[in-house]
DNA sequence: CAGTCGATCTGCT
DNA sequence: GCAGATCGACTGA
């Protein structure tokens, strides 16, 4: 079945599997409005011993999917407006998964240029967890799904892209340990234009300026 | 361009 | 309460 063995090729740790994921193509059907994507940039998190993982404080509600079996898909919502995904990776209970940051939108276009209200360039489609993941149409009702089955179909190449053409770099908004470089698990196609911009991670609110007393007595 | 900020839900302290 | 695996609008050069 090539089911399984596509299903098992995910089965190891997602920094081993990124090289996998990076070109793939992912595409949700959506009642007859195929988009598909093109991987060109993922994030590793590995479990519940990675600081910057959502299942680092261990299994709840929320990350459940993440502790699953391989091949399936953590939505998350976040910032009280954004869906994001990952593809989960490694054996069951390992909590391992890769964060689909960025891709290029190879069919469905015009449909996933409506979800995305039109962006200047389609290169804005899916650049960016959050735009990726509403460029697919996903949502909170696809948490858990099997990439492999409909409404979803991930579609791995036969080898994994060649380490050459793969650039890496720190992750994306995690700051503190296992953020600010220490780990470069973030990998993107080196020189592909729909790779997200890299921003250090910032704290949010940082007031610090002299005499910032308002709410104090 | 680069920097700043608001929107607004969730899980944990 | 608060910070967060973010984005887009807005500001000012």
């Amino acid at each position: 079945m090539e089911d399984t063995s596509a299903r098992s090729r995910l089965a190891v740790p997602a920094t081993s599997a990124a090289r996998l994921l990076l070109g793939s193509t992912l595409t949700h059907d959506d009642g007859g409005r195929p988009v598909s994507v093109r991987v060109t940039e993922v994030e590793a998190y590995m479990g519940d011993a990675d600081p910057g993982s959502h299942a680092f404080r261990g299994r709840t509600a929320r990350n459940n999917t993440m502790f699953g079996p391989a091949g399936h898909l953590y939505v998350y919502f976040t910032y009280g407006m954004h869906y994001c995904a990952n593809v989960v990776c490694g054996d069951e209970g390992q909590a391992t998964g890769l964060l689909l940051r960025a891709g290029e939108i190879t069919d469905g276009i015009e449909t996933a240029r409506e979800r995305r209200g039109n962006p200047r360039t389609d290169l804005d489609l899916a650049r960016g967890p959050a735009r990726l993941a509403q460029a697919l149409g996903i949502n909170r009702n696809l948490d858990g799904a099997d990439v492999f089955a409909a409404p979803l179909r991930l579609e791995l190449p036969d080898r994994a892209v060649p380490e050459e053409l793969v650039s890496s770099g720190p992750r994306v908004g995690v700051s503190g340990p296992g953020g600010s470089g220490e780990y470069p698990w973030r990998y993107w196609l080196t020189g592909d234009p729909t790779v997200s911009k890299y921003r250090p991670a910032q704290p949010r609110k940082q007031p610090a300026s002299a005499g910032a007393t308002a709410l104090r007595p």
